[in-house]
DNA sequence: ACATGATCATCA
DNA sequence: TGATGATCATGT
């Protein structure tokens, strides 16, 4: 993708489109159900959209600094998960400030594309919504920021397995790992490290749910 | 193991 | 019924 009027529109012109026509299109087999593919939609787009694919720590568009993040919502428009944002690191975290922050640098700018989520409707039937671009305002960059340094200051004091995905007002942290006997290094409560499950940061559907209501003018 | 893409399954 | 903690697939 060259510009970001480009990779909108084609965002934009994905609209109204179902799952089925658009996994033709690229030539993926739509899944049963999303139990065993829980990628798979975030997957289509990024086909659909020429994604620079990668497992790499990069925002999806670097060359436009755009973020894609797909986002289920239900008949009202409301979201109907958390967003994932990144993994938290848990080492070497002395140095590290807002400003360089794997969160800010991946919630810079954002092409939120909203579709429908509702279990009761066939996955190849759903459809994709209306994309738009979001960059956080400065009062949704300050709440960010400050639940950032809380759940750093948290980790860094070695008390990582304290904290709970209640704390956090838009920000919380959360187990993400393939499963519960995953471990990495982390910082223990005396200063030791510790072999503890992987977490993520996430976006709390509260703070993705203004973020709708603020793009489509809804109460 | 850790990065990407997330939703599932269960319980308060 | 919403949210938390757990989990699934794939590529490096």
């Amino acid at each position: 993708m060259q510009d970001l009027p480009s990779l909108f529109a084609k965002a934009s012109q994905l609209a109204g489109r179902s799952f089925a026509e658009l996994a033709a299109e690229v030539g993926l087999k739509v899944p049963k159900d999303l139990r065993r593919n829980k990628g798979w939609v975030g997957q289509l787009l990024e086909q659909q959209l020429g994604a620079s694919a990668g497992s790499q720590q990069l925002q999806d568009f670097p060359e436009l600094g755009v973020e894609l993040k797909t986002i289920p919502i239900d008949a009202t428009g409301k979201p109907l998960e958390t967003t994932f944002v990144c993994t938290t690191p848990l080492v070497d975290i002395e140095q590290l400030s807002w400003e360089q922050s794997n969160v800010r640098n991946k919630l810079q700018c954002v092409l939120w594309i909203p579709i429908d989520g509702r279990r009761e409707i066939a996955l190849a039937e759903r459809t994709v919504g209306t994309a738009f671009l979001w960059q956080p305002s400065a009062a949704q960059e300050q709440q960010l920021r400050q639940d950032w340094q809380e759940h750093m200051d948290r980790i860094a004091l070695g008390q990582v397995e304290q904290i709970s995905a209640h704390q956090g007002e838009v920000l919380q942290l959360r187990p993400k790992a393939a499963n519960g006997r995953v471990k990495t290094q982390a910082i223990g409560p005396n200063g030791q490290l510790i072999e503890t499950l992987p977490r993520g940061f996430y976006l709390k559907t509260s703070f993705t749910h203004s973020i709708l209501r603020d793009v489509f003018n809804l109460p």
